[in-house]
DNA sequence: ACCCGACTCTAGAACGTTCTAGTCGGATGT
DNA sequence: ACATCCGACTAGAACGTTCTAGAGTCGGGT
């Protein structure tokens, strides 16, 4: 029905207006110049005609797109909730976003090809595989801001949380908790992982606990949890400071599944256990059923953070630091509880 | 470092390699037309200039667009699932997808002006709470298909899972095991909550227990769920079918907080308790640690009948019909078991 | 009466591509 | 030897905007 058609354009709405193409143009973006009278009469014609700007011809012409291009994942439940802060903070200095997703069958190179042909401005990739060298190429195009990870290459803006102090301060919470026997589950090569990794040994040392110290590999997923989980079992800690929340839950559930209660699971009252503390606060680890100990990242400020960069270096009015380390903050919920003497 | 030198075009390979740029347009786009030796120059040069097309000039021109526009809702896990889906269909058949969310703070008609701007060629909108009428006005201008509810509007493709028939799966699982008194927790006037409301009664009716029939109002939430577990504790039910997965780890969690104990909570060899079932298969409730019997759309044929659907409208190649509705999935984990007699 | 500035409006170029309608040689057919 | 055709290539228009430069018009100050 609409293919026959044309869409209606906005030389339709000058003609019909009985003014021209570039006054109805002014109208349209709300410039200066336009007469009162003039405006509302076009207004009025360009809602009657449905009418709808070309945002590729307009940009086309005025060069610039406003727009920011964003990599995530579409497995990573914490890029989901990126994405919300993201929105907020690009509407907030008049970009827009434009998303590409990677997906199992659709990798983190052909999602940003997909963004270059739209002439994004700039380029915001969540937790990128990318090799470093690579990311230093597409910076020489346009601004690249990684998020969730270090990039040691001048020409890569990094916006992340400060992952090493997220894990000191899992640690601090458990030996507060009176916990001595402390694993990490580790995510290996994994944006993140190894800063995260250090944290648990610097907090260790710290508290005098630097002969427990005890890395298990593991990785981003639940079966990498379930996996390490095994690897515990002959030799159990008192409490698991994990990578991740998927692969936390992972963990938790082979560890109840053989009859180690974890705190929280064992109903109220309940003390001992293994304790279990995440990273991420996924949205799933918020439901009452999972009920995860956790590092959150903070998304409003990472969202922010990235923006800012990103526009910034668009702009050229640089003048904070390439990288920007938000601070994480633990969020207590049920996984964790006192240590009972071994 | 970038912002001062213009991005290399077309004019500027054409250039460099000596010949015109519609010859240079035509080696880029592999149309026929050009000369063996010509040919291997351009792109020769093109590659050492790290030319990029400019999707918005070269779509501008011809008029077609070639894109599919999404609206999805961040906080919709399956939706990410269905994303992995749709960027597969539309790959197959030479189509981009262009990604618009709606987050708690980015409405749904926010993200749809914003994919009519980029002038996709049809729209795919997950789980549409636009209004019947809003949803014709817009396919009027172009094709739309609404994925995941009905639309009673002639110009509306819809493409979804048949909800009644998967709530009688639920059902007719649950009778199987024994039980009789089983609820539905409803979703209200979410998309697919009437069908998945009108699958239990009639599934209630045919195994001749129209007479227990309880319907308890509830939500899309984890909150909702917990909420009208409240409402259910006086007179628990042996079993429960949920509008949705989410809705439905709430409901089993005040379950179980409760003391009343759910198949698969109880440890191997446990009978008895209150059954649970979700729908949707999300991610989450595949974690072992959640575990929950659920109702699986079939995102791939989904995903292909949405693509298909909007194709054939933007091709004028119609010959279907205006709805696809796949059939659902019973997917039988550790939330429901045989029955234990009151 | 004249000029000036402010305001409203317009013509036409420009953005980077694709498309249409060619031109130009050289091989082919008779 | 001449028309014919074909492949390689090109000039210039077109897409729907925005931008630049400037043209009218009006009112007010000298």
């Amino acid at each position: 029905m609409q293919s026959g058609e044309r869409r209606t354009t906005l030389a339709d709405v000058a003609a019909e207006a009985g003014v021209s193409v570039a006054l109805a143009s002014i109208v349209m973006r709300g410039a200066a110049g336009a007469g009162a009278a003039t405006r509302e009469r076009v207004l009025e014609v360009a809602q009657r005609l449905g009418y709808q700007p070309d945002s590729r011809a307009r940009l086309l012409r005025s060069g610039r797109t406003r727009l920011l291009g964003v990599v995530f994942d579409v497995r990573h439940p914490f890029h989901t909730d990126l994405l919300t802060g993201l929105y907020d903070a690009a509407g907030a200095v008049g970009y827009e976003l434009t998303l590409s997703a990677v997906t199992p069958r659709r990798d983190e190179r052909t999602a940003i090809d997909g963004l270059l042909q739209d002439r994004c401005e700039a380029l915001i990739l969540f937790s990128p595989r990318s090799r470093t060298a690579d990311l230093a190429a597409l910076a020489a195009r346009l601004p690249v801001v990684a998020m969730m990870r270090t990039v040691r290459q001048r020409a890569v803006d990094v916006v992340r949380t400060d992952d090493t102090r997220g894990s000191e301060l899992a640690v601090d919470h458990l030996v507060e908790l009176g916990h001595r026997h402390i694993v990490h589950l580790d995510g290996g090569t994994l944006p993140g992982a190894a800063e995260r990794r250090r944290g648990y040994q610097d907090a260790m040392k710290r508290h005098g606990l630097a002969g427990l110290i005890r890395v298990i590999p593991g990785g981003s997923g639940e079966d990498d949890g379930a996996r390490a989980a095994e690897r515990l079992l002959p030799e159990p800690p008192t409490a698991v400071t994990v990578f991740n929340d998927l692969s936390a839950t992972g963990l938790l559930d082979v560890l109840r599944g053989h009859g180690h209660p974890v705190p929280g699971g064992g109903g109220p009252g309940f003390h001992g256990g293994i304790s279990v503390v995440g990273y991420d606060d996924s949205s799933f680890s918020r439901l009452a059923h999972i009920n995860l100990t956790t590092v959150a990242q903070d998304v409003e400020a990472l969202a922010a953070g990235a923006v800012r960069r990103a526009v910034a270096r668009i702009e050229g009015t640089d003048v904070e630091h390439r990288e920007v380390v938000i601070e994480p903050r633990l969020i207590v919920r049920g996984t964790s509880g006192p240590a009972v003497p071994r």
